[in-house]
DNA sequence: CGGGTTTTGGACTTGCGGGTCCAGATCTGC
DNA sequence: GCAGATCTGGACCCGCAAGTCCAAAACCCG
């Protein structure tokens, strides 16, 4: 059933799910046409039809995998070498980096208030982001750990938790305000004190 | 010209706005149709457009100032009055206590995704809130650095800012995953740093 | 009271946009 | 090269919800 696709018939379904993430990275999900998809990735309503039976909210659900997939491709290899303090430092300078180029264009933003209170399976699509980047920067705590770099008795989930909320909550913040400031301060503070920890204990 | 409003037009003004905030919170923004709203306040159609001439643009607007006001009210009076450890304790307890309640109802979360996009005022109100909590928390702050509970050389901006983002995606990782560790974590980490640097100060 | 203003109710219009349908083109394997 | 499947285009349908309009009720003030 899901084998029943050509090579271009995957080409097209591709090419329809990256125009309307681009779509709504640049306008947001509720100002996002279906028609505008259409008209931006030379396609038409059948050819969507076809490869969305379930229409738009099928479609949604497409995009917020691939963005949702995007967001942690974004941060390699970094994000799975957090080894030393130089890699994290350069891990942090890319998100930064990342989210300064990005501005206001967050993926996961519509996709998080908008899909997903509609859509049950969009929910489980940020759930499952979230787990597998907080595991990651978990590993890399658990990592620094190993050689002594950060105290044995940190808790690592926990500390995970708390970055990755900063993270969140420093785009959060850079996208309502503007200010990359929030996103900066969360790291830069919460890195230190992994290091300071190291010291004192 | 704003002020034509009687008594009784002010009610029924205010009426329609608390009834559309209650039904935003419980079913999202875009779930809510202006009927709903005039259903669940017994207005008509005609009242709502007597008061908000630009329709639901506007009422949405109305909302958000509301709920963005709210935020802060809910934090009151332990948001003004972070002047001992045992008072940060309870700021902290409030605020875990408060979302843990309220669940995935978070009135700030569609109006900024999906508000915030369209309605250029909608982004101000966000900002101003922000802006007041950061500075609500930083006051608390200085006043923790003049009794010497925090060390004098923390940047009581910085570190302010660092608190709010993670208070922010402690809150956005409740909505999307459902679980309160986040908040907690973020909340907790970032506090006893903030009370260990005055011992190591 | 009484005239002007504000408030209220609800029927009606309108446009937008998601979804349907199907005919024809194109491909795929044998 | 042909039979069956897949792919493509676009005209059409249709429901929904925002917004319009106006007449009647309630209210305010002299």
């Amino acid at each position: 059933m899901t084998r029943a696709l050509t090579r271009k018939g995957e080409a097209t379904r591709a090419r329809i799910v990256a125009g309307a993430a681009a779509e709504i990275r640049e306008r947001g999900v509720d100002e996002v046409r279906l028609e505008d998809v259409l008209a931006h990735t030379r396609t038409s309503k059948g050819q969507l039809f076809h490869y969305f039976p379930d229409g738009k909210e099928e479609l949604l659900l497409a995009v917020a995998q691939h963005e949702a997939d995007q967001v942690l491709v974004d941060q390699e290899p970094m994000l799975s070498n957090l080894t030393s303090w130089p890699a994290w430092q350069a891990w942090r300078d890319r998100l930064v980096e990342r989210y300064l180029a990005q501005g206001v264009k967050c993926p996961l933003n519509g996709l998080l208030g908008q899909t997903g209170r509609r859509a049950p399976g969009a929910q489980a699509i940020v759930t499952g982001l979230m787990w597998r980047w907080q595991e990651k920067i978990a590993v890399g705590i658990r990592h620094m750990q190993s050689t002594g770099d950060i105290a044995a008795d940190v808790d690592a989930d926990r500390a995970a938790a708390a970055l990755l909320a900063g993270i969140q909550g420093g785009v959060l913040l850079l996208l309502s305000t503007g200010r990359i400031d929030h996103l900066e301060a969360a790291l830069d503070l919460t890195i230190e004190r992994l290091r300071a920890g190291a010291r004192t204990a």
